[in-house]
DNA sequence: CCACTATACATAGCCGGGCTATGTATATGA
DNA sequence: TCATATACATAGCCCGGCTATGTATAGTGG
């Protein structure tokens, strides 16, 4: 039944749209999902590179760029000499950017508990579940293109 | 356990973002998700005033306005005069609209079934689950907010 | 029929996020 | 030392999102 499976994924994606969008709208927040991304990666991977920020964030690098200077001027993330190469600095998320972050998190959290509220314990297991499955595929996906961000038309697959 | 329920709502919408955006790379597709939410929804609402598509897209008017103009350009919507109301005119996806966005999810669903495809009959039904209980509590919210595309905040009673 | 308000959409204008192309400074290796 | 590679910054473009506002048509009271 692989036709269904191709379905299911299609209508998975499709769904998904429509929570992030819902979910974005719950907060009412008027930042960017992008700054969230950006902080999530961050928070979880610790201090890095910007050149892995922005591979880990799957954006081009000036993207990176961009997004960086916009929280570091919020006092979200701060920049530190990298002593071994003087190109490079190690982007760190500062005690507040973690405070909004984890604000964020409940906020958005809290916005939809009421449209999951009723879920019964079968329900809140299979969404557990289904999050462990997709993030499982996430991450495997990032190792297998690390050095792809949205650059690459490479082709040559047949 | 209510507080779990609330980290797994966090972590949802967090995976939802990583596999959004997985996704959107795995086609190469260069068109913005945008066009295909707004074809998707136009394709399963059938033919519609711009409003009521601003409304059930939940993005401002003028946003349907720009991208109903880009849609036409490409030829994949088409204005149609309005008999009973001369301010509007019904949207409707084209042919060539509907077939672009058959294609474009055979290629997202396609692009993404390699991750998933050692999934087994249990995990594919977790998923085909989970699809179902954000895709009804995505329309119990759109439900619940039908007037309040990101615009309002409660002021400006005369 | 006329004026007035309400509605549906268009236009203008701003901002942020995404990209490519290219510049600049530092590392690195022959 | 010099050439090349690497890490990031800058410039410049486009699109999607918004608010504010304009314009044309509907609807309605007189």
């Amino acid at each position: 039944m692989p036709s269904s499976l191709l379905s299911l994924l299609g209508d998975l994606v499709s769904v998904n749209q429509r929570l992030t969008r819902l979910a974005a709208r719950a907060t009412g927040s008027s930042e960017s999902p992008a700054v969230w991304r950006t902080l999530s990666v961050l928070n979880s991977g610790g201090p890095m590179r910007l050149g892995e920020l922005a591979e880990l964030s799957r954006v081009a690098q000036p993207t990176a760029t961009k997004l960086v200077s916009n929280l570091t001027e919020r006092g979200w993330v701060n920049r530190l000499a990298d002593p071994d190469d003087a190109r490079a600095s190690q982007i760190a998320v500062t005690t507040a950017g973690a405070a909004a972050l984890i604000a964020w998190r409940d906020e958005l959290a809290g916005a939809m508990l009421p449209l999951f509220a009723d879920l019964d314990t079968d329900d809140v297991a299979v969404l557990r579940r289904a999050v462990e499955i997709i993030g499982q595929r996430a991450d495997a996906a990032a190792d297998l293109a690390p050095g792809a961000p949205v650059t690459a038309p490479p082709e040559g697959q047949s």
